[in-house]
DNA sequence: CTAATATATGAGCATCTGTTCATGTATTCA
DNA sequence: TGAATACATGAACAGATGCTCATATATTAG
């Protein structure tokens, strides 16, 4: 038998939903975890500053495909970036992202030792 | 002048990102709350269990449009459904969904109160 | 200045997504 | 049984998304 879940009521989360906009800007940071090599990137850049070619070789992908990523990331305001020499180090900017990224992966990681049994 | 946010060295965050099917099964989560209507259906749920009719008043949508949003919450384990007469009532199916919520709309309502100063 | 390296970006394209529309199924009531 | 209500679902379509390819810009080395 599964069990309900339901927050205690939280009268700061239930102003929040009231707005239009904090629900759109809340989606649109889900949505930015929501792509594999986004995912991977926001997560590489939990441990520490990387340049973008060192990102490129974390996420085995193009360059070209993870400057467009960090320029949709840079968009929301997730990471920054600052010009080092030749290189441009991205650093991620908000300190939310981590925690998501955390429970999300305990999400996942219980999740699919469920459906494992 | 930002900050550098990063994690604290954590080992059991670290091996779940070493496992795609875990990274892949987390950006599932994050999918499902990144459209508008998903996160208004899930923090309808977060409140308390509520049938299809109910949810389609809420989130000012079709009936069929919501039917669609709750077969995809309900093939990725996220909410579950009972049938009541002629009702059927849909439940949240997973305590993280409440957390990860209020962490994202934190974020959002900070980012907001930043980008208005 | 020129070549090499690092990064950014626009266009194009195949794929994915969320909705609508039409219709099917389930339950209740008379 | 037949009508009404509640919900589910497949097809189709417009718009979004993420990639590749070509090319532009920026920095450094020679």
């Amino acid at each position: 038998m599964r069990e309900e879940h339901t927050i205690e009521p939280n009268e700061l989360v239930q102003s929040y939903l009231e707005n239009e906009d904090i629900i759109y800007e809340a989606t649109q940071i889900f949505d930015a975890l929501s792509d594999y090599t986004r995912f991977q990137i926001l997560s590489a850049l939990c441990m520490s500053s990387k340049s973008v070619s060192e990102l490129k070789d974390i996420c085995h992908v193009t360059q070209s495909a993870i400057s467009h990523q960090l320029r949709l990331l840079r968009d929301r305001g997730l990471v920054f970036a600052r010009r080092e020499g030749q290189h441009v180090i991205y650093s991620l900017a908000d300190e939310h992202v981590a925690t998501l990224m955390r429970v999300g992966l305990e999400h996942a990681a219980e999740t699919m030792s469920v459906e494992g049994e």
